[in-house]
DNA sequence: ATTGAGACCTGTCGGC
DNA sequence: TGCCGACAGGTCTCAA
């Protein structure tokens, strides 16, 4: 029996990590569970992923109805009845499993599932009878409640930039944003306060897609007044793109991500993709057709 | 202010 | 076969 699982796993070959759509799938997976459903109890296994559970984890979570699963950036939020946002970040390699409890314990099955039960560090009961339950192996996760009106101005929310798929990102707001930065456009990608959401993968996917290198200065998609130039409304547009088709099509494989020494899948192209570091991470580009 | 490097964490993989 | 270091990457923190 294979339980539903998502942000790592079967639908991602290539152990992707999560990013925009791979949030948006979980939370997709997670909304009809726990929508109008109430925390009937909850385990916590761990003390702590990336920084500790807040104070009262478990007493403002249960007997609380959630009320809205949405998604901000890479963040999963939980709207309680209560008022408060449960915040969830999938890390590296976290994910959610749903299944229907087995009993009124947390009967985890054990041997009925090859999910790995070591890495299951929170398990919310829902009044629906389902269970929901985070792995995250590398524990770079992160779940954290913000009190009624102060989900806006949370750490990990508040400086976050427009999301991507919103009317508010654009080839304007993206040139504005880069207009000043000497870093190379794929890691100013990166950077969740110039657009929100975007990672690794979307990052050199993106730039792929608009035919502009990676390596080419962030500032050199606008005027010096920080004006659009042609480059950001292709990279603007190009963003959109590969995060539409990954969320629409959560198996297509990527263009250019991992696949160093393979032929430019452009087929007017005949250049060969490379991989070069960039603030540490891998970025895979055509060196022939992205300039 | 912007940018980079280090830390966090553990499963996986290549090399010896 | 087995051990071990390198590597992967999102985000936070600290430093230049």
């Amino acid at each position: 029996m294979r339980h539903s699982r998502a942000g790592r796993g079967s639908q991602y070959d290539s152990g992707a990590v999560p990013e925009l759509p791979e949030v948006d799938f979980v939370r997709r997976l997670l909304a009809p569970v726990m929508t109008g459903a109430r925390v009937e109890a909850l385990l916590v296994r761990r003390a702590k992923l990336r920084i500790p559970f807040p104070t009262g984890f478990e007493e403002r979570l249960v007997g609380h109805t959630v009320t809205a699963v949405t998604r901000r950036a890479k963040y999963l939020l939980a709207a309680l009845s209560s008022g408060e946002t449960l915040i969830v970040h999938l890390g590296m390699s976290g994910w959610f499993r749903v299944e229907r409890a087995a009993g009124p314990e947390f009967d985890a099955e054990p041997g009925e599932t090859d999910d790995d039960p070591k890495h299951d560090h929170v398990v919310f009961r829902m009044s629906s009878g389902m269970l929901v339950t985070f792995n995250d192996p590398r524990r770079f996760g992160l779940m954290d409640l913000a009190a009624r009106g102060e989900l806006a101005s949370h750490k990990a929310l508040r400086d976050l930039g427009p999301e991507p798929l919103s009317p508010e990102f654009d080839a304007t707001a993206l040139a504005r944003a880069c207009h000043r930065r000497k870093t190379p456009i794929k890691v100013a990608l990166l950077d969740q306060t110039v657009v929100a959401g975007v990672g690794n993968i979307y990052a050199s996917e993106a730039c792929f897609e608009a035919r502009i290198s990676p390596k080419r200065k962030a500032s050199a998609i606008a005027t010096s007044t920080g004006a659009p130039r042609p480059q950001a409304m292709a990279l603007a547009a190009a963003v959109v793109k590969v995060l539409e088709r990954a969320i629409a099509k959560p198996t297509a494989r990527f263009k250019v991500y991992e696949r160093a020494g393979t032929p430019c899948p452009r087929r007017t192209c005949d250049g060969t993709i490379r991989r070069i570091v960039q603030a540490g991470r891998s970025t895979f580009y055509c060196p022939v057709c992205q300039r």
